[in-house]
DNA sequence: ACTGAAATCTCCATTGT
DNA sequence: ACAATGGAGATTTCAGT
């Protein structure tokens, strides 16, 4: 229970999973810490094939990680901005050197390669408009072959979900 | 362990955390699933307070969710995208009614309300093109009060992290 | 594959400093 | 406030069907 996920198979094709698989999913999405015997008695199996399924999922990568969700206005993380990003030179080398900053840089919590004008999308999170105003201009337009940068700010938020459902 | 979190203070104001609380939410962060004794062990105290102040947390609104994580392409469903939308009118019940739509479709896994010529945008999840193509004409579109509606779509992930560090 | 039970380990309340 | 202890309950393994 201590341990945290080992094997995770690249992210490559969906793996065969029955209904109770997917119910035991859909327990697990809602609250990481439900128990075994939990999961069990509401899916009517025992212990033993509730348990070996989740290790199942676990090593094949169905499951990728159990995470704990903090309230980031509760640590005083205020603002949340949405940074679109366009490169001057789409070499592969200019691009990789882009994603490793993108890697270290911790106010930036996602980063999507989209279609459109931008080449990023990134999702930035940060204490107030100083701290973002610090990121905009001593990090990302520090980057060497940045070209647009466009932010669109997040007012509020309607829905936040990792519930992931079929249909 | 099995429960789920029950007190949920509405997302307000910084709630005061020490160094050791910090430690102990970047631990649960990466792991929902680390025992009490492990993180005991890793910040050198006892497990007594570790326990009471992750109850601290639940209680105080710090910690929302412990959720798990589930690999979005192994069980089938390989296309994200980012949707903008503007609403015709602005009314309190216009709003409402979208907002309400929103939450019933599990295909929106995010929505903010945002600032500039959109008025939300969205983040959707679908299994191909042609379940978003589903989506797009047969649910946000049938959605009275409609305006633009804008796709970008997201072409690979370059990171996605739910850790909140400070700045 | 699933059941049932046994063994091991964790949680968590109590007690004491 | 924190450490140590011990019973309750969970996980996880192993036999059997």
């Amino acid at each position: 229970m201590a341990k945290s996920i080992k094997k995770e198979k690249s992210s490559e094709r969906a793996v065969s999973l029955d209904k109770k698989d997917m119910a035991i999913l859909q327990l697990l999405q809602q609250n990481a810490r439900v128990t075994v015997k939990e999961i069990s008695e509401k899916i009517h199996l025992s212990t033993t094939p509730v348990h070996e399924r989740i290790k199942g999922m676990e090593e094949s990568g169905v499951i990728k990680q159990y995470v704990t969700l903090v309230d980031q206005n509760k640590i005083d993380l205020n603002l949340l901005v949405i940074c679109y990003v366009s490169l001057k030179e789409h070499s592969k080398s200019a691009g990789a050197n882009f994603i490793k900053k993108i890697n270290e840089w911790h106010q930036v919590i996602e980063c999507y390669s989209i279609s459109g004008e931008f080449d990023f999308m990134l999702k930035v999170i940060c204490k107030d408009m100083n701290a973002y105003y610090d990121f905009h201009v001593n990090k990302l337009s520090q980057q060497e072959n940045m070209g647009n940068v466009q932010s669109v700010f997040i007012m509020g938020v309607i829905k936040e979900t990792h519930q992931l459902v079929h249909g």
